[in-house]
DNA sequence: CTCTCGAGGATTTTT
DNA sequence: TCCTCGAGAG
């Protein structure tokens, strides 16, 4: 069969050249992934086994995607390609070979939050001023040495580091980076930095652990390369060096990460690397009208430093590109929503079909509150993922603990949840015991007798046991039941079920989603290992779209830039073009910086199949203050022949000063109510369930006192439903409802509001 | 040790 | 505006 044939010249060449260095130069919408795909199976068709193929990629959506779109070339030997993010790939193999370095197997991997909290303790111990030293800097400054490989030891006799850090008043950052690096290596834990650090570590200290994987990883396949930093560059470069058969795919002009490290050098210098590569580049954008590649192309036109390439479409020439006003961010939420309704009933799409883009996470308030308004369901992504609740956390903590006793984040963490009479107090002299008998937190709290005293050592005993006794239980028990007796003896499950608030409730059903997730893994039948341990790890490294229940739902999407790269919509809404938001304030120092901003917006604009939207206030709300803003010069940089202004050009250069032509366009959009009623209070959000039931007129909860089987009932968040089913004692009756949009839920009588429908 | 209240700081992007 | 942290009372 000649898959291949689908292909144009360009991406075919590129997919059969599998021996040898290759370098793909991808614009936007160019078929990358379909390429890389292919490759991968034509790859297999030729013979050679998934096992020695080694594809990475930067998020655990595109290894997915991209394994689903194989599998279905060459069918289920795809399972067998090692596929997967950098964290998580590095993170299987340190499993394997952690104790050559030291670590545990089990290693806990810490994520954003441990390691924040892990420096604030530092710091706190350091007593340095956490204002100067502020954690996000010092997890920054720690960060970027690791990500160059910079160990603590070389930090500390770096001159020229010791100096910038001494010149901007933090001598004490190397210091700090050291004493971070130990207790981490205490708690036989990794940051997200470690994985790929340790790795290398790994790598560069045992030659036979390196030929190892040399050789089993005959082709290396990189998405995203533009997007590595030198840390994976170098992991990259050591694995390849064998076969050179290493095929890295990207785009400098998408190259948005450089502020967590990414060097785009690293794409620019592959041929430097690699003098015999071949170099493929695919031009041709398939997914976007000839109005938006043009616009995204006088964009990037303003950069300087890049590649060059000339993307280019062959598809309709496409509407302009719409440029709206809005007085207020929530203003631009409700001409954002409008045109969503509008241009989905006049064009007959669908609303999964659109999409909302901004630069920060801060600005999906405003719109999610006019989208909410007009009953537009949406989803949010990005944000706080699942795995990062703190209910969920913590029931992780005591997972983490379990498997790994020294993880002293989680210890720290639990200790005292839920209350058990372990205050501030006992836990800082439970530190410095440890510090003082160079011991491990565990080993305190094991032996407390013998370094507390009367009731704080009893409760602090009795806490070791309890851990103890999941320890054992985990030995011999699957996931599920391991996972269900720690969230029941640990008494977060009773904690929760206490709390009869709404977000309380929203919590106790989280976990309860938690452990059905931890179920389905017990049920499994395509793994060997079911316990506790293996669902654990690398759950550090899931993010939310892992959690996506529903993918096919018919909702519009929300997100940051960031994220949606590598997505496409038919309509895309990018909002906030406004200086010092897009671009980003933080940016505005360096023309490196304002280029990332620029690419940003590149990416966006690109996200778009037929039309696209753009958008900026006047005024805006930030930290609860009113600002006024000025138009992104983005907006200037665009060809105004692809654009569509739905207000006259500015007669001034940066003004504001034609206020009163604003406003006539302003009230030509039928919207004069904005200022004079009072805003509307914001809809409490939970957050747990962005989908929004617009509840009927008048909504009232009835009396569930008779309700039965069958009866049609309507709940203010989760909308209309069917009892299914009824079971427990009057005053405490659990009721299970199929709900038309949710599906199945159970609820309790006395908390639900229900009202029933007649 | 636990709970409540008030002040003050936070917002760039993510594995 | 919302969340976190520290102070102070019970």
């Amino acid at each position: 069969m000649d898959f291949l044939a689908g292909l144009n010249p360009s991406q075919r060449a590129a997919a059969e050249r599998t021996e040898g260095p290759v370098m793909i130069v991808a614009g936007a919408g160019s078929g990358k992934t379909r390429v890389i795909t292919y490759r991968v199976a034509h790859l297999i068709q030729k013979g050679v086994d998934p096992f020695n193929i080694l594809v990475l990629t930067f998020t655990n959506k595109a290894a997915k995607e991209m394994r689903e779109r194989i599998m279905k070339v060459v069918g289920s030997e795809a399972k067998n390609i090692w596929m997967g993010t950098f964290h998580s790939i590095f993170a299987r193999i340190l499993r394997v070979e952690a104790e050559l370095i030291g670590y545990p197997k089990n290693f806990t991997i810490y994520d954003t939050d441990d390691t924040k909290s892990l420096l604030r303790t530092i710091l706190k111990e350091m007593e340095l001023d956490d204002k100067l030293y502020n954690v996000n800097h010092v997890y920054g400054r720690i960060s970027s040495a690791k990500n160059n490989l910079i160990s603590p030891q070389e930090y500390n006799k770096n001159e020229a580091i010791l100096a910038e850090d001494n010149s901007n008043g933090r001598g004490q950052l190397g210091q700090i980076y050291l004493t971070y690096a130990q207790r981490c290596y205490r708690a036989g834990a990794m940051d997200f930095d470690d994985l790929l650090f340790k790795t290398n570590v790994l790598l560069n200290k045992y030659p036979e652990v390196l030929y190892k994987y040399q050789h089993q990883f005959k082709y290396l396949m990189v998405d995203e390369y533009q997007d590595t930093n030198f840390s994976q560059y170098l992991i990259v470069k050591r694995l390849a060096a064998v076969n050179e058969n290493i095929c890295v795919v990207g785009d400098d002009a998408q190259s948005i990460y450089a502020f967590r490290g990414a060097n785009i050098q690293n794409i620019l210098n592959f041929q430097k690397d690699y003098p015999d590569v071949k170099i493929y580049k695919l031009e041709q954008n398939y997914r976007s009208t000839k109005m938006i590649v043009n616009a995204a192309n006088s964009i990037i036109a303003n950069n300087k430093n890049q590649l060059e390439k000339n993307v280019f479409s062959d598809n309709e020439d496409g509407e302009k590109i719409k440029v709206s006003r809005a007085f207020s961010d929530n203003e631009e939420g409700k001409i954002t929503a409008e045109a969503i309704i509008q241009e989905k009933s006049l064009k007959g799409l669908n609303y999964k079909d659109f999409a909302i883009l901004y630069r920060t996470n801060a600005q999906s308030r405003s719109l999610e509150e006019a989208l909410r308004k007009l009953g537009v369901p949406y989803k949010l992504y990005g944000g706080t993922s699942f795995y990062q609740r703190k209910e969920i956390k913590d029931l992780i903590a005591y997972f983490r603990l379990t498997f790994n006793p020294n993880d002293e984040e989680a210890l720290k963490r639990v200790i005292n949840y839920p209350r058990r009479g372990i205050g501030d107090t006992t836990v800082d002299r439970i530190m410095v015991a440890a510090d003082q008998n160079q011991l491990r937190l565990w080993d305190v709290v094991a032996n407390a007798q013998m370094f507390l005293d009367g009731r704080s050592a009893g409760s602090v005993t009795n806490f070791g046991i309890m851990v103890q006794g999941f320890q054992a239980m985990a030995k011999t028990n699957t996931a599920f039941d391991t996972a269900m007796y720690i969230a029941q003896h640990s008494g977060i499950l009773k904690d929760l079920y206490e709390d009869k608030s709404v977000e309380g409730l929203a919590r106790y059903e989280n976990i309860q989603e938690l452990l059905n997730g931890i179920k389905e893994f017990s049920e499994r039948e395509d793994l060997e290992e079911k316990g506790l341990d293996v669902f654990m790890q690398d759950i550090a490294l899931l993010t939310n779209d892992d959690n996506d229940k529903d993918p096919n739902a018919d909702t519009v999407s929300l997100m940051t830039i960031h994220a949606s790269k590598g997505l496409e919509f038919p309509v895309v809404f990018i909002v906030g073009l406004e200086e010092n938001l897009f671009p980003s304030q933080l940016s505005l120092n360096s023309r490196s910086e304002l280029e990332e901003e620029r690419r940003l917006f590149y990416v966006a604009v690109t996200r778009a199949e037929k039309k696209l939207h753009l958008s900026y206030a006047t005024s805006r709300y930030r930290w609860g203050t009113l600002n006024n803003c000025e138009p992104s010069r983005f907006l200037d940089e665009l060809n105004p022949a692809c654009l569509d202004l739905d207000f006259k050009p500015r007669s001034t250069p940066s003004g504001n000063e034609d206020f009163g032509s604003e406003r006539v366009a302003w009230q030509r959009k039928e919207s004069g109510d904005t200022f004079s009623k009072p805003k509307p209070k914001p809809m409490k959000t939970t957050s747990i369930l962005p989908k929004a039931h617009v509840p009927t007129a008048g909504f009232a909860p009835s009396d569930t006192s008779g309700l039965q089987v069958g009866m049609e009932v309507e709940h203010e968040r989760f909308g209309f439903g069917k009892v299914i089913n009824l079971e427990g004692n009057k005053g405490d009756i659990k009721a299970t409802i199929f709900f038309k949009e949710l599906g199945q839920k159970q609820l309790l009588l006395k908390f639900a509001k229900l009202r029933i429908v007649e």
